[in-house]
RNA sequence: GAUCUCGUAGCUCAGUCGGUAGAGCACUUGACUUUUAAUCAAGGAGUCAUGGGUUCGAGUCCCAUCGAGAUCACCA
């Protein structure tokens, strides 16, 4: 233990020894917050000088002591609550009586530790430099805290001196890290003020809050590797889920005309500062709808979250140098267009042989087993994604790509789907849900030719969910969205670790 | 998974050519009854991530391991 914790263990000891309890079980009434009385502190000056205080003047606060100045037979502290940060001032000449003799000298300047809970009572006032304050007049410990927090620092411009900054510790941390840095709270304000705003608008669209299996039997609705676990009264395999897609259509057929879930999702796969591998979908699925209906519907709950999401109600976001505006409409590019415009290659005539001599001039990275589509794919993810900056819809995919999706209604070889892009990253994959049972059994069965190739990401067949189809699903449109990738988007973040409050790390050697 | 960078006091960081471990804040003691990055005086605090190697001598050079960040690959 460090030199400071084995002092506060015996501080601690003290106040025991003194009869004061650190840790006291009793409720301890609030009845102000910090910000409300520095904002809406009044008095005022009447014609002899004398000032006249107007409110809080029996407040009742707590929360963290966060900075302490002895200024001889005074103190002047730093209380920080929920809301925010106001200067206590303590008095010695306001502890003399009584059992409250040595609380001044022995308890508040001596025992009382930075970063305890305290809760005070008092009576605001503006001191001699204009800082609105409260006058204590009696004080009570609620917690000690035995580990000594970084002091972060600032100076009247606002520098900040000292901030704790390291990730790893940050992150690994998160208590410390949003007592001694609040202004990373806001970020996740901002996220459950997002996520908060969409359900509201999926209600009120009539749609249904549902929950669907985390731990499945097959691993399907997505390409991705899944985390494996084991049930033991069954003795069987189970996956958690890399997606619930399969079960919300499943809902569709049962009759519900619209679900919707948010959802952790959990990919066995790389680490990045775009990927943990539990992460937050949003998934909705609408009865007699197509994709274009859901363009619509997008735009719009998009545009509401952007507008809850900033203070002045904007719908505009500033993400490092781009002004994004999330009011619709969104440009609509079809695949195929979006990469005439961007490389000059008619993919539409060209066939694989040109695609593959084009992706090598250009140094995009390919292999043998890759059929047109997906080399269609990867010139797009090298050559178009980056450009697309404002909310645009990317719409009708080759069909290799997508074996949940509903065939176009007028072009061969494609499939009602659209992807959103935002700032050069996808935010949200959608399409108009494929409900001929027998397509759907063909799509899966080229899965597993697919996955007897060796493709570790293709989809598995699912008996059940091919059996609900069988029964009758409507048409219906579909989307997914990341609800990490837009936090990240909405708080002008570019690390997913700062918009989950607990992102994955490896073990700490040393507790 | 690959490459690069980083890991020194509770926090933020210096540490030269390899030669006894440094600063500010925090902490301790004292002074100061409206201070505010309070100030002033004095003091204490370190497994230099871990393990090995080279060397008379390693925070510093080499190797390995652990952790983190960045870039790339894959994915959302």
């Amino acid at each position: 233990m460090t030199e400071q914790e084995l002092l506060r263990r015996e501080s601690l000891a003290k106040l025991r020894e003194m009869g004061i309890e650190p840790y006291p079980a009793e409720l301890f009434e609030v009845t102000a917050f910090a910000s409300d009385i520095t904002a809406n502190y009044q008095e005022e000056v009447l014609e002899d000088g004398t000032k006249n205080r107007l409110n809080y003047q029996e407040v009742s606060l707590a929360g963290r002591i966060m900075a302490s100045r002895e200024a001889g037979k005074a103190m002047f502290m730093n209380l920080q609550d929920s809301s925010g940060r106001i200067q206590l001032y303590v008095r010695r000449d306001d502890f003399l009586e009584g059992d409250e003799a040595p609380m001044f000298d022995t308890v508040i300047k001596k025992l009382l530790d930075l970063g305890d809970y305290v809760g005070v009572k008092g009576y605001a006032f503006k001191t001699k430099t204009g800082e609105v304050s409260v006058h204590v007049q009696s004080f009570k410990f609620l917690a000690k805290a035995l580990r000594p927090l970084p002091v972060v620092k600032k100076d009247a411009e606002g520098h900040i001196f000292d901030a704790f900054t390291d990730p790893e510790q940050r992150y690994r941390m998160r208590y410390v890290d949003l007592t001694v840095n609040p202004q990373f709270k806001e970020i996740f304000l901002k996220r459950t003020k997002m996520i908060k705003t969409m359900r509201n608008y999926l209600d009120e669209l009539g749609l249904l809050e549902v929950e669907t299996p985390i731990l499945q039997p097959i691993h399907g609705g997505a390409a991705a590797r899944p985390f494996t676990t084991h049930h033991n009264t069954l003795d069987m395999t189970l996956y958690l889920r890399i997606a619930n897609e399969l079960y919300l259509k499943r809902l569709i057929v049962a009759g519900f005309d619209g679900v919707y879930e948010f959802a952790k999702m959990f990919r066995n796969e790389g680490m990045d500062r775009t990927h943990n591998p539990e992460f937050t979908a949003l998934e909705f699925y609408v009865a007699y709808k197509d994709y274009f209906w859901m363009m619509d519907v997008t735009e719009k709950m998009l545009e509401r979250v952007a507008r809850a999401v900033n203070a002045n109600g904007s719908s505009k976001v500033t993400v490092g140098e781009n002004q994004i505006e999330f009011a619709g409409p969104y440009r609509r590019l079809t695949m195929y267009e979006a990469i005439r415009e961007y490389t000059g290659i008619d993919v539409e005539k060209a066939d694989e042989a040109e695609l593959r001599s084009y992706c090598r001039k250009e140094h995009i990275e390919i292999d043998a087993s890759m059929g047109k589509a997906k080399l269609i794919d990867e010139i797009f993810g090298e050559k178009v994604e980056e450009h697309l900056i404002q909310p645009t819809f990317l719409i009708d995919y080759p069909v290799e790509m997508s074996p949940l999706t509903k065939k176009h209604r007028s072009a061969a070889g494609l499939v009602e789907r659209f992807e959103l892009f935002v700032n050069g990253k996808e935010v949200a994959n959608a399409y108009s849900e494929l409900n001929d049972p027998i397509d759907q059994r063909e799509r899966f069965e080229d899965q597993l030719r697919l996955a007897a190739r060796g493709d570790e990401e293709a989809m598995a067949m699912d008996e059940d969910f091919l059996r609900s189809l069988e029964y009758g699903m409507p048409p219906t449109a579909g989307i997914g969205f990341g609800i990490d990738r837009l936090s990240m988007l909405f708080t002008g973040q570019s690390s997913i670790q700062e918009v989950l409050f607990f992102p994955q790390m490896r073990p700490e050697v040393n507790g």
